[in-house]
RNA sequence: GCCGAUGUGGCGGAAUUGGCAGACGCCCACGACUCAAAAUCGUGUGCUAUAAUGGCGUGUGGGUUCGAGUCCCACCAUCGGCACCA
């Protein structure tokens, strides 16, 4: 008897996939499908989380090319970012180097879990060959007005030295590193993803194949809200005050104005006025307020008068203008009128202040309405607005609407809480930003042709800023030759991933960034897979980068993911695996005590995909266990020759067994190809294998050999996607001579999973009272019968009435009873 | 505060259309094998009472139904997202 030796076996079979070419060939003949599993960036060791990402990719590539696909199945890097650069910093080594040194110790790593990738489109967003074309992408939004540059207040990150987009603001703090951001005026590049927000919302309609909480996610990030832009005149000035609402019908109660304190006017209308020095001091003293504290709902508002008066439009009231902390300079305008009758967050700072508060709107049912302590945000009726009262308020948002229109006051609008897309960073390594600044001719891009601007290498460990690289920082310009100055921001690492999925179908394409035809072929990518924490970002900047690059010409789809499915995080003791916490188990060791098959199975079958999953070692052994009672089952039939039995008849028990074949195909297939449920999945092949084990025991010698190893294959075919080197191991032994990789995926036998005899069971009242064995065409009046004449359920009936019989057919029979 | 998800044995989880709750795995107990142990194979394993038939049981309370983990109403708990977005 051999033993499970998968360290020998799993080198073997790795070794001979990679001399053989068995994964990366593709026929064109066949439908395509192309899975994607999100690229890691290269930290040097492979996690849990990772294992987990790729097992649940890999079964997905490997069951779909059994299933007759022409499947592609790259693999990547996610390779600029941060860590490179503080690497390079504390241990004085190139983040270059740094880098590929850690891409190829994990794509070592990644190597010994066995996944069926084709290794030759590897691409790394850090080589001059992607991200040249990252920079060409960049040319093309800039040329076509979508990458631009503006002064504004934006997030800095102190320990990270750069700035940072919305989306990487995580309570306050830093992604990367959890440190309190602050506020900064810079002038930075953004991308206008704000010009297809509207797009990004309504074709999340289109994506099907994604968890809905990804969609309301992204939904609530575009944050789309209807209302109307109002212009106020200032009074004494030429100047008027643009405001969004979303409540133009309560334009009658507008009791004061409120600028944000960054708003361009504030420090034009204080200028030399009493209220300048006031004004100001409350400007500084925001400042050093970080941004969590002065967006919290939580904090206190505060304001004041800034000595102006803005005329209602319609009422033509004089209206006090404020500033106050509550007010964001870059959503809507910048600068609202305040109703506090109708806005609890109005009231709040009204009340604190002494403004009036006027009630314009009622509850229908009560004509003596005054808001006292609490703003009433509901429907009703419109009172102390003019001709509009005694109309419904929606009603009256739309005349108000109509006659601001008329009379060129206003104009209906809606608004989004997505901003645009701050992209530049601080930073040595990532992609340079191809823009050079030339003082004879201003903002000059790169010509397309001396693409790529390649980072330099010579850099200082101590501080790794292309700013202070002076030979990268001269240069000249391209429009009149002079000599000028680079861009020495780099770009954020999000625009690289934004656009690898489709470098990944033309990777050696070194003339243009991909061919149109071989993108346009490949995706949308059919099975994206990744972690929720890029539910917003990652798969949001996506999206956009798509719907750009087809109004672009170059690619004719508008969604790059047709399906998503996002896996959940590896716990251990119920917290994430994480080194701070020293909960981590490493896949290496995993992989050193048990091999990748018992790894890949665990992660695949201790939990559903989408939900989390407890680290269990113990769950892991019986993984591991059941790897070795396949093995066992093998073994031992060829040393016993057991497939060389020849019997002429099916017993019950053969007939038994080849029901579960068939079952377990259908239950197998079904769990991968509807719902990715990999644990039932798993849960469907062990039950096949227990009931083989009994099989076995019953009779050695009345064990039908061709029935049994067509069992056996079956098990070998349906694990090989989770466990593809135990199963090609087992299936070259049992004598077939190419990978089970090159199987056709089994299809049921739907006679086989019909039988003759089924159980009903028999309820009194819903309870369950006995079980009939019946034969499966039994009428429905024959089960009544035949439920009726069981002693039990004779003997429970005796005192009591028959009030009703139910007959489920096929299933279950209730009798009530009183 | 708003939006969303989840809640089932000692544990991970299953139950696909309203039809046997707890598949499969772990843990645990017992038996076989063994001088012994491990491994392996087998049996049992929701709680509770019992000689046995039973009673209870899917977060809580109510409802619909012959029948509810599944549908409806109210609530509780945990997790996730958003959070002065006018």
């Amino acid at each position: 008897m051999a033993n499970y030796d998968f360290k020998k076996i799993e080198s073997k079979w790795q070794n001979k996939w990679e001399e053989e070419k068995l994964f990366g060939n593709y026929d064109e003949d066949k439908p395509k499908y192309y899975v994607l599993e999100m690229f890691p960036y290269p930290s040097g060791k492979i996690h849990m989380g990772h294992v987990r990402n790729y097992s649940i990719g890999d079964v997905i590539a490997r069951y779909k090319k059994m299933c007759g696909y022409n499947v592609l199945h790259p693999m990547g890097w996610d390779a600029f970012g941060l860590p490179a650069e503080n690497a390079a910093i504390q241990h004085n080594i190139h983040p270059n180097i740094w880098t590929q040194h850690n891409i190829e110790d994990m794509e070592k790593q990644l190597k010994t879990l066995g996944l069926s990738y084709d290794w030759d489109r590897e691409i790394s967003t850090c080589n001059k060959d992607y991200y040249k074309w990252t920079q060409w992408l960049f040319l093309q939004f800039y040329k076509n007005g979508l990458a631009y540059k503006k002064e504004s207040g934006v997030n800095w990150c102190p320990s990270c030295e750069t700035v940072l987009a919305n989306e990487q603001v995580v309570n306050g703090q830093c992604e990367r590193c959890d440190t309190e951001v602050g506020k900064k005026q810079l002038n930075q590049w953004y991308f206008k993803i704000t010009d297809y927000a509207d797009e990004l919302l309504e074709d999340i309609k289109l994506l099907e194949g994604w968890p809905q909480k990804v969609k309301i996610m992204q939904e609530n990030w575009i944050g789309k809200s209807f209302g109307a832009e109002i212009e106020f005149p200032i009074e004494n000035t030429s100047k008027i005050l643009n405001v969004f609402t979303t409540r133009p019908d309560t334009i009658f109660g507008a009791t004061y104005m409120v600028l944000a304190p960054e708003h361009p006017y504030v420090s034009e209308l204080v200028k030399g006025t009493e209220y300048e020095d006031c004004v100001n001091a409350f400007i500084k003293e925001l400042e050093h307020v970080s941004d969590i504290d002065r967006t919290s709902t939580e904090a206190e508002k505060k304001g004041m008068f800034i000595g102006h008066y803005c005329i209602n439009p319609l009422s033509s009231e004089r209206i006090p203008i404020y500033i106050a902390n509550y007010v964001l300079a870059d959503y809507g305008t910048g600068a609202i009128m305040a109703v506090p009758a109708h806005d609890e967050r109005d009231l709040e700072f009204a009340k604190k202040y002494n403004i009036e508060v006027k009630t314009v709107i009622r509850p229908e049912d009560d004509g003596n309405f005054t808001v006292v302590d609490e703003a009433y945000i509901d429907k009703g009726i419109m009172v102390n607005s003019g001709e509009f009262n005694g109309l419904k308020n929606e009603e009256a948002f739309e005349k108000i609407c109509e006659l601001l229109e008329k009379e060129n006051k206003g104009k209906k609008t809606v608004n989004y809480r997505l901003r645009d897309w701050l992209l530049s960073r601080q930073r040595y390594w990532g992609t340079p930003i191809p823009i050079v600044y030339c003082d004879k001719c201003g903002m000059v891009p790169v010509k397309e042709e001396d693409l790529p601007v390649e980072l330099p290498t010579d850099i200082k460990f101590e501080s790794t800023k292309l700013a202070n690289d002076e030979t990268f920082l001269h240069t000249d310009c391209p429009s009149c030759g002079q000599t000028a100055k680079r861009e020495t921001d780099t770009m954020d690492t999000f625009v690289d991933s934004s656009w690898y999925f489709l470098k990944f179908a033309d990777p050696k394409n070194t003339e243009i960034p991909f061919d149109k035809d071989i993108v346009n072929k490949w995706l949308p990518v059919d099975q994206y897979i990744g972690g929720v924490e890029h539910a917003i970002l990652h798969l949001l900047y996506s999206r956009f980068f798509t719907k750009v690059l087809r109004d672009l010409k170059l690619l004719d789809f508008d969604e790059p993911f047709k399906n998503l499915l996002t896996q959940g995080m590896v716990l251990k003791d119920g917290a994430k695996m994480s080194k701070s916490k020293g909960n981590t188990v490493s896949p290496e060791e995993i992989i050193q005590k048990y091999g990748a098959d018992t790894a890949r199975l665990f992660v695949l079958f201790a939990a559903p995909p989408e939900r989390d999953l407890e680290w269990s070692d113990q769950g892991v052994e019986g993984c591991f266990r059941f790897l070795n009672r396949i093995y066992r089952l093998v073994d031992e039939a060829l040393v016993n020759k057991s497939f060389e039995n020849t019997t002429d008849t099916m017993s019950k028990d053969d007939n038994e067994l080849n029901y579960m074949i068939h079952k377990t195909i259908k239950r197998v297939t079904e769990d991968l190809e509807e719902r990715f449920n990999f644990n039932t999945a798993v849960s469907a092949i062990m039950e096949l294998v227990n009931a083989l084990y009994k099989y076995k025991e019953i009779d050695k010698k009345l064990i039908n050999g061709l029935l049994f190893k067509e069992a056996i294959e079956t098990v070998i075919i349906l694990l090989s996607p989770f466990a593809p080197h135990i199963t090609d191991e087992l299936w070259y032994k049992i004598g077939n001579k190419n990978s089970v990789y090159l199987q056709e995926w089994p299809k049921y036998d739907k006679k086989a999973i019909v039988r003759d005899e089924i159980e009903i069971v028999v309820q009194i009242n819903g309870k369950v009272r006995d079980k009939l064995i019946v034969s499966s065409d039994i009428s429905k009046e024959e089960i009544e019968k035949e439920a009726m004449n069981s002693d039990r359920i004779k003997d429970l009936l005796k005192d009591r009435d028959v009030k009703k019989v139910i007959v489920v057919p096929k299933k279950l029979i209730n009798i009530v009873a009183k």
